[in-house]
DNA sequence: TGTACATCAGTGAACGCGCGTTCACTGATGTAC
DNA sequence: TGTACATCAGTGAACGCGCGTTCACTGATGTAC
């Protein structure tokens, strides 16, 4: 009967993680705290550090769902749209939607900083770069004549222009948006950034 | 020899705010605590409670400054220009210098989130909105047939590209527009929000 | 198949640290008469 | 001007809480012979 350790292990692992993704959602990143997390999942405090090295190794494992969440999101939602500004309208929403959706996961993308000289993964950073080149293809055709360095460069500016329409839509201090003015807004900026 | 108290009282006050903004500049938001506060400005922990209600207080004092500060750049940066697109273009360039050069005073602003219930205080709040009328004066001149409701939308979109700028650029996980190409980019997005 | 030992999953009390906050106290300044 | 008392600025040890992390331990599973 060889494998129920491996099998048990990786149940375990896998509900740490589901009670970690749950707990970001629900009280975001201050929420992910071993205690709770453990007591979610059902295990104990000590467990938890069977599966994870420490709690940043647990909320950079919730982020990297999130990233791929996005990322799928992104992917259905461009399909079968041709038009570039379309597609790059669809993209805009989809981050806006999710992030609505989705605020403490979606915070706890931004919010979560490693302190001092611990570095981000690099499966994390692979996915930040997906969600560029998303972007990045589209302004490709609709600028067939810009350099590499350009297109990351203006890649970024949109990309960083519609995240900042997000982030001020979410924070309540800044009297936001109202429900109905946001994506007339995105709307905008995407046109605008596109040239049209 | 009256007025000796209150003479000591208000130095003691302002050499308490001094330290923390200092602290906060040196080391961001994290680094303004009660203890370090008061032995950078020579105090016991116990006197910055005589000025200061919580450490919550104290960093609402440190982030009105640098608002302020923000505000009266902008005002010198777009003293003696005309053109709207150009004042539009100064305001940008002075948010984002301001940003580069300050950046743990910058963050502060943003990283401080009340715990719970309690306010924004409306004087911090005023200045948000001085800063938003910098901008919605331009837009206003740009596009005079716009109503109350949408200038005030399309006022906060295009701070809000901005400021996705700005946040982007300053974040190391995303590998950084370069020094020179910032300032280009800069201009790119202000000018395409201008329809131009 | 059975025995002895090794390895693993899981436990949870205890440790340690950071840090905001309190409060009884001291000495200086102000005030009333 | 002098005395007695009140008020204020300033002190810093101590409290309390949150929370990440450790570690000696238990029982189950795996393995060697």
């Amino acid at each position: 009967m060889a494998g129920v350790q491996k099998a048990k292990s990786e149940e375990t692992h896998r509900r740490i993680l589901e009670a970690a993704v749950a707990l970001m959602e629900e009280g975001g990143l201050n929420a992910v705290q071993i205690r709770a997390v453990a007591a979610k999942a059902g295990y104990s405090v000590g467990s938890v550090y069977k599966h994870y090295a420490d709690i940043d190794a647990l909320i950079i494992a919730v982020n990297a769902i999130t990233l791929s969440q996005i990322r799928d999101a992104m992917t259905a939602a461009t399909e079968g749209l041709t038009d570039p500004v379309a597609r790059l309208k669809a993209l805009a929403h989809t981050y806006l939607d999710f992030a609505r959706a989705n605020v403490n996961l979606w915070r706890g993308l931004f919010d979560h900083h490693l302190a001092g000289a611990r570095e981000i993964p690099e499966e994390h950073r692979q996915e930040n770069i997906a969600l560029l080149a998303f972007i990045g293809q589209e302004i490709k055709t609709l600028e067939p004549a810009m350099d590499d360095a350009a297109l990351a460069a203006r890649t970024r500016t949109c990309f960083a222009a519609v995240h900042g329409l997000v982030t001020i839509s979410l924070e309540d201090r800044f009297i936001g948006l109202s429900e109905d003015t946001l994506p007339v807004e995105m709307d905008f900026l995407v046109d605008r950034l596109a040239g049209r």
